[in-house]
DNA sequence: ATATAAATGAAAAGCATTTTCAATAAAAGA
DNA sequence: TCTTTTATTGAAAATGCTTTTCATTTATAT
């Protein structure tokens, strides 16, 4: 777990961008942190260790994280934009529960495959996509009408 | 082409909602609108025709369409919802191209049961799905470097 | 140390979306 | 047709997230 580090060096080093302490924090908590925040969610995290670290500072941190690739943005249509960082796990689809909430991380290769084919039949040159399928999870089916957690 | 009007009629009616000539203005330009027009864009095109119609108007008309299942919202992430109606076309994903802007609708049956297939496996059950390939399509990479159009 | 240019944080601005509210008008009944 | 009731409308304001501004601070190079 030092990969990373160095991509945000290079890439800070490449730019002619500095080292501060509020972007290693903020990279630091990112990280440690297992999946999908919003910006409002890690300016909490980094507020509660650090009171003096804005909302603008992670902001552009993430946006920082993004460009250099570290992070990847995401968006489940709901207005509000997500950041997972890119380590462990590389591409994945999503399962995204209605109910609670909660998102499951997947890949079947079969899909990946023909959707290069279904680009290729186009005439498309794929560079990205995103699928997202949206239901009910398994502990909400069990659980019935109502709850959220 | 009267189909349409008729499921809006029934979910008025069965709402105990009411017809305005702003409505059918709407509704009339919309489905004769080929294809994902954002809010500002529907506003306009009424607004040509219809001085007096307001945005709100055009704003509530397009969430009624959406509920009573006239219409679909999109997402491509880039902060704008966009609408497209639902005559002709049924579920599609789509390649949208990251040079011009403009999109391809596609579909491949394939890819459709392997998702079910896909949610089925972690106990989810799917009520809808949003495939969206990025990428260059044919257009823009014979083309080469710049363009918009 | 000093200079210089990037980074920071608070506050303000942007922007699409959504709500508010007083005025208007569609549908139903008298 | 006239009234009544209640949905609808449009302008303006509010929301909520994202992005920019700007004066100040601070990381690097000299």
């Amino acid at each position: 777990m030092r990969k990373e580090y160095e991509v945000l060096d290079d890439f800070l080093h490449s730019k002619g961008l500095r080292h501060t302490h509020q972007r290693k924090k903020i990279v630091d908590i990112f990280l440690s942190t297992e999946k999908h925040v919003s910006l409002d969610d890690l300016f909490k995290l980094v507020h509660k260790e650090d009171r003096t670290i804005g909302y603008t500072t992670v902001y552009r941190t993430m946006r920082l994280l993004t460009d250099c690739g570290l992070s990847n943005e995401i968006d489940f249509g709901d207005g509000v934009s997500r950041f997972e960082h890119k380590f462990g796990h590389e591409h994945h689809d999503h399962l995204v529960c209605m109910k609670c909430g909660r998102f499951i991380e997947v890949v079947k290769q079969k899909i990946e495959d023909l959707q290069g084919r279904l680009a290729k039949e186009h005439g498309f040159l794929p560079t990205a996509h995103r699928l997202h399928i949206f239901g009910i999870c398994k502990r909400c089916q069990s659980r019935g009408a109502s709850s959220k957690g």
